[in-house]
This record gives structure tokens, C-alpha cells and sequence, in this order.
DNA sequence: TTGTGTTTTATTGCCTCC
DNA sequence: GGAGGCAATAAAACACAA
């Protein structure tokens, strides 16, 4: 007999026959199903007798340190041949019955963790050694917490999906309003420049000097032909264009003011193109308008350009004032 | 039947608590 | 120092497809 442990048919000494009613086979029943009737009181059912059987087969003293000490048999593997087969081979697992299994089951939903005098007690109804019991319950706790681990790691996947949408939203969200700070700030700029030069326009207009130093001054040299044009902008633009530029100068064959003076371009550049924007872009606007201070987005109708005797395009200076156009160009 | 993956039972070693 | 818990792991039992 391996490790010269003498088999029991265990502690309790129930006969089994009333399990064959209280528990028929239920090998593949779910071990969450009620089982109320494991616990009726006073009828504490045994597993020992014609279901299971109790090995020890432990010779050093089953102190834990060596082979499995017991062995559980269950009837269910086939009779007597079995049974003799399975005294004379070395210890083998046995896996606990159904029956066990749901026991233990109830028994740990109650309580997971299992204090001394209920191991005992419950390795006597079961018919299994303490030890066992305290096995399978360490056993049932460790898949237990795995599975707490996957659900709490559902609930962390489910957050960060959650979170990482809003991430990606807002920075789309942050993508369109960067795109319409970029549109306003040009529409500022626009703005100052029309500005300055209406106010420059105005003082040389009273002064009635002649320029000594072009606006340019104040004015950068890649700012001055969106200056100028904005400044035309505010007139006619096809006037604009024949005052402003003679067809004979080499500046009016530049490329660039060429293109800017486009027909077809030209409210690109002159104004922004309110048909390009979207309606969000529209009321972000005028908004920015309304909120911003009246000198960064004076009104049209505030920005006098009605002496018809002066044309802006010119900011007072005679059309023909190569030095001022030469410089800008 | 067999190979393979999964589940269950059990051991081992380490740690903590009393 | 012993008891008990836990993580890691071994190994048997089981499930299942090919």
C-alpha cells in the first residue's frame, strides 16, 4: 500500500444513502445553483459511505511536507475493480465529487475564509481531511481573486475607453478652436493695419506735408501690400486697382500683387470670406467683435471713408509717388 | 485514440501574525 | 517558533477537437 497509510472510509460514519437523494449526480451542475437543502439543519449530509472514501496515504506523517496524505474515492469511477485499482496504485489525485465541490461552494459563499473549528467540522461532513478542506478553500479563494481581478480590470478597461475618447473629442475640439484662433489673429492683424493706416492716412491728410519717411516705418516690409490692399479694400477695388497701380510700372507686374489682386482672389485677401467660414467660425467672430476692444474690430460704418475726394489707396500721397511705392515693393 | 489546452488538487517556500 | 495565508508551480484529471 503505498506509503503504508491504511485507507478509511472516513470520520463520520454516516451511511451515504441518504445522499443518493440529497445529492443524485450532479457532476456538471452548476455549482452556483441553490442548494439549500446541503444545509437543512440537523441533517448535515455526510459524503462518506458508498460515495466517497478517504485515502491515507502518507506514511511521513502527513505534516504537508511530502506526498498527499489522503485520497478521496469517489464510487462514480466504476466499482470494485476500480476500487482495488486504486488501493494498490500509488496515491493519485482524486478530484472531489459534485456533491463535495458544492458543498464547499455554499460553504464559501457564506465565508471565504475558514477558521479551525469549521474546517474540521466540515471536513467531517465531507468525509475529507481538514487539510483538504483548507486546500480547496485556499485553492477557491486564489480563483476567486482572479476573477475579481478580471472584473475590476473590465471595469479600469471600460474607464480608459471611456477616458480616452473624451481625450481624443477634446482634442479635436482643441484642433478647431487652434484653427480659428489662427483665422481671428489674421483678421486682427488685418484689422491694425487697416487701422494704422487710416489714422496715418488722416494725419497726412492734415498735415498736408509732404512724407519725409514712408508709413513703412512702422510698417514691415512683407506687411505693407496687405496694408495697401486692405487700406483699397475699403474703396472700390476696380478703381483701387487703376489708381493705385499703373499697368506700366514694374510694381504692378509683381507676382504677388498680381495674384492679390486677383478678381477672383481678391476677397481672399482684402476681407475675410465670410463663405469660407463655417457658422461656428461666423460666431466665434463675432464674438472675438464683440468682446474685444472697439479698436481692435472697429466697425466699418465707425471707420470714415466717406471723403470721396480722397482715395485711400493712396493714404493721401500723390499716385504718382514712386519713392513711397518703390520702398513698399 | 491522441495531442493539447484547461481545470483542479496539492506542494513548496516565503511571509505575517500571535 | 508554530499556524495559517498566499503566490508560484507541479501534476493529475478532464474536455475536446482532429
Amino acid at each position: 500500500m503505498a506509503g503504508g497509510r491504511v485507507y478509511s472510509s472516513g470520520t463520520g460514519g454516516n451511511s451515504g444513502s441518504n445522499l443518493s437523494v440529497l445529492f443524485q449526480n450532479q457532476k456538471g451542475a452548476c455549482a452556483s445553483e441553490p442548494l439549500d437543502s446541503l444545509f437543512l439543519s440537523g441533517s448535515s449530509p455526510s459524503f462518506l459511505g458508498s460515495r466517497s472514501m478517504v485515502s491515507f496515504a502518507d506514511v511521513r506523517g502527513g505534516n504537508g511536507s511530502n506526498r498527499p496524505f489522503f485520497r478521496t474515492y469517489d464510487h462514480d469511477d466504476n466499482g470494485d475493480e476500480d476500487l482495488e485499482d486504486y488501493f494498490h496504485q500509488p496515491e493519485k489525485k482524486r478530484r472531489l465529487s459534485a456533491d463535495q465541490v458544492q458543498f464547499l461552494e455554499k460553504s464559501f459563499e457564506v465565508e471565504n475564509k475558514l477558521e479551525p473549528d469549521r474546517k474540521v467540522q466540515l471536513a467531517k461532513e465531507l468525509g475529507l481531511q481538514p487539510r483538504q478542506v483548507a486546500i480547496w478553500f485556499q485553492n477557491r479563494r486564489a480563483r476567486w481573486k482572479t476573477k475579481q481581478m478580471e472584473k475590476e480590470y473590465e471595469v479600469l478597461q471600460d474607464s480608459y475607453n471611456s477616458l480616452k475618447d473624451d481625450y481624443e473629442n477634446l482634442l479635436k475640439e482643441k484642433d478647431k478652436l487652434k484653427a480659428q484662433v489662427v483665422v481671428l489673429q489674421d483678421k486682427l492683424l488685418l484689422r491694425e493695419k487697416e487701422k494704422e493706416i487710416s489714422e496715418l492716412s488722416d494725419t497726412n491728410k492734415l498735415s498736408q506735408e509732404p512724407l519725409q519717411k514712408p508709413v513703412a516705418e512702422s510698417v514691415s516690409e512683407g506687411e505693407v501690400s496687405k496694408v495697401s490692399i486692405v487700406a483699397c479694400k475699403q474703396e472700390d477695388m476696380s478703381s483701387a486697382k487703376s489708381d493705385i497701380f499703373d499697368s506700366d510700372s514694374p510694381h504692378y507686374t509683381d507676382g504677388v500683387h498680381s495674384a492679390l489682386l486677383e478678381p477672383g482672389d481678391s476677397s481672399n485677401v482684402f476681407e475675410p470670406d465670410q463663405s469660407d467660414l463655417s457658422q461656428d467660425e461666423e460666431d466665434n467672430l463675432n464674438l472675438s467683435k464683440s468682446l474685444l476692444p472697439a479698436y481692435i474690430f472697429p466697425k466699418l460704418e465707425d471707420v470714415d471713408y466717406s471723403d470721396p475726394s480722397e482715395n485711400s489707396c493712396n493714404f493721401g500721397f500723390p499716385a504718382d509717388d514712386h519713392a513711397f511705392w518703390s520702398w513698399s515693393y
